[in-house]
DNA sequence: GCAATCGTTCGGCGGCCGCCGAACGGAAAC
DNA sequence: GTTTCCGTTCGGCGGCCGCCGAACGATTGC
């Protein structure tokens, strides 16, 4: 049985803004150092430290040691679908008065962006939308792949099979996107794909953050594969 | 874009243990007034009325006032399953030092359960288990409605064909169950099908709380619908 | 060895917030 | 009308917690 002091410090982890700051960076699926983060939420690095270990100890961060540095991330998929949805949440909220300078700064946030470990953005919306209308995923009566869409995946985008064997993470998940306000592809295949993209050079990071851009080659690869003409 | 202190507040309603407690109670899928909920938390009625506003400013909580009472229940499906994501990372912890007197207590609760609405514990697993070995469902890659589960939902089951059109809300869901750690089956057609239940006196509530308890008409039901011998 | 850098621990300060009781308003029961 | 009950507002108290700076360890680089 859950108790209720169980759920309120598990979301007390978060309702720090700091911590929730740090948290949000760390939705970019890399390890950052704890300076980095305290230099991001603009905090003394000795309070950073306070917050990484109120994290570690929820379970929410790992952290991995070495030398002089001590890295952070996030401590699994689980965790960034969590804050995904609590993200959603927060975007789905009728009429949020915010400016139009936000929105348009972040454009290249918007076109396409890593969600985690998988493609989100109007990019991650667009390679969704066009395996549905092709047949290789499934939408009308929940979020799965079709056989097609499993042959799909090693055959065509190159996937090696034994990366797509169903464990603990179900292989095809629909993950809300807060900008479009659309599913797109998360879970196994959604990372091996977005492994794949990134592989190819089909899609490049922009600087540090979680922003990506589309390539020539990846344009001409979502063409070929999925027929997409016209993408961002 | 999603900015941390917005993350942090949504976070903030949840990281105080009166709340939890509230919000835990009308997990139930029900509308509890004020004082009840003050009862429950064990909390002076000036506090509950606090807390409650916070909830409601939130978006977590609706009201409905009638007479002197003031009813509040969730806002929706949405919350409901963000609290059950929430529960679900708690009870994933390895591990956790808990006595056995907790578990003992409620195991009716882990026998069968409402999860908002739709079914829940070894009931409800036992159910989407049952539904995934008929071919009704598919879990193999996501987790969806098959043709044949659609039709059986209609024309086996009783449900209504304009219930389950698909809306804003999925169809198929899967909802990790946080005693069993196994899926269930939960989004529209999790919710009609439990209405169903509760309908047919195929399951009955057990007192004022969550957990449900299967009746015999309902074993007989399950039987004839799905094969299921031996449930609980 | 010495300096620079990264992270940590510790003490203390300040503010936020959750709690209650008392008083009040409104609706229902009689 | 009177009583009772439900919920609210307000003031005040107490504790938790997030913040920093200073001192210290640890590691790397020179």
């Amino acid at each position: 049985m859950t108790s209720a002091s169980d759920l309120a410090s598990l979301a007390a982890l978060l309702a720090d803004e700091t911590r929730a700051a740090m948290c949000l960076a760390l939705l970019d699926g890399r390890a950052w150092t704890a300076g980095e983060l305290a230099a991001h939420a603009r905090v003394a690095p000795s309070t950073a430290t306070g917050h990484l270990h109120r994290l570690i100890g929820g379970g929410l961060l790992v952290e991995r040691r070495q030398g002089r540095h001590r890295y952070v991330q996030l401590a699994g998929a689980s965790v960034a679908q969590l804050l995904e949805d609590l993200a959603a949440r927060i975007e789905h909220r009728p009429a949020s008065p915010r400016g139009l300078r936000a929105v348009t700064a972040n454009s290249a946030m918007r076109r396409g962006r890593t969600c985690y470990d998988h493609l989100a953005g109007r990019l991650g919306v667009a390679v969704t939308d066009a395996m549905t209308h092709t047949g290789l995923l499934d939408q009308t009566s929940g979020f799965a792949l079709t056989t097609a869409g499993l042959a799909w995946l090693t055959d065509t985008a190159g996937l090696r099979p034994e990366d797509l064997r169903p464990g603990k993470r179900p292989l095809a998940r629909g993950c809300l996107d807060w900008t479009e306000r659309r599913q797109h592809l998360a879970g196994l295949a959604g990372a091996k794909l977005c492994e794949t993209f990134l592989g190819n050079d089909w899609v490049v990071r922009i600087g540090s953050g979680r922003a990506v851009r589309l390539t020539l080659n990846g344009k001409a690869a979502l063409r070929d594969l999925l027929g997409l003409s016209d993408v961002n």
